[in-house]
DNA sequence: CTTGACTCCGTACTATGGTACGGAATTGAT
DNA sequence: ATCAATTCCGTACCATAGTACGGAGTCAAG
């Protein structure tokens, strides 16, 4: 059994996902079905495991399924500009969440500042920033 | 009309919410729902702006409904130390997923390098690194 | 040749934060 | 008094990324 010739519910315990994550994938055009041996069971091979992997390491650096599906179409290697767009435009998008997520901190680590500070509490700052302006 | 007494209609306009995210918020326990005269028609005071507007400012923060429910029920700005340690949980958080960004930032970066200076593409890195370990 | 484990398939449900719809009632303005 | 606009209320739907369920079929071991 050297990871070919698989059932799903060994391909999924392989790949390390849930098996209904693999029925997702194939109802989302992520994963092919491979055909069913008229009324049997469906087999899967070692590649099933590389693009279920493909799919969860694209996931991780933050692209979309919708977008793993635009990456996946270009799997041969041989669209390397299609890909670095795609991989600019989501470069930048991170750089915006990042951009937010600083604010967001510097903020929340006055407040909580503050709040520390803080001994009569006449009125909390945090809930008293949320309040104001 | 001084901020007062308006129907949901108009404090959706003053607030900058849709309608349909009020009753959303009373739904969800964030808003209250003020008496109904016997068949009649709800009527809002300049409490419920500031009230939706703690909640979007929160959410701004990275606060989510839930976590706003505990902020506001501690409004009164005597519970200085509960919000506090709410704010600080969330802090944790929020440098955690900017930890996690950073590290997507510098992998994207790197990729899209390799991509820009890659001449014969004979296989697109980004591709490559999806599909390998 | 039966039993237990697994697969197949469709559908429904989860969480999050809303948005949309439709019929009935009510209100404000003319 | 009438008419358009608005409100009320319940329910259904959107996106995203899965997870769960249940009945029927299939497969392998004992």
């Amino acid at each position: 059994m050297h990871k070919q010739d698989m059932t799903i519910g060994v391909l999924a315990r392989q790949a390390g996902v849930n098996l209904e994550t693999i029925r997702y994938y194939q109802r989302r055009g992520l994963l092919p079905e491979p055909a069913k041996p008229l009324g049997g069971i469906r087999r899967y091979s070692a590649n099933d495991i590389t693009r279920i992997q493909f799919i969860k390491r694209a996931q991780h650096l933050g692209f979309s399924l919708e977008e793993v599906g635009a990456l996946l179409r270009l799997e041969d290697g041989a669209h390397c500009s299609e890909a670095r767009a795609i991989a600019v435009e989501k470069l930048a998008e991170v750089r915006k969440r990042l951009a937010g997520l600083r604010g967001i901190e510097h903020t929340l680590e006055k407040l909580a500042n503050q709040c520390a500070t803080q001994k009569g509490n006449v009125c909390c700052p945090l809930i008293a920033s949320l309040l104001e302006n």
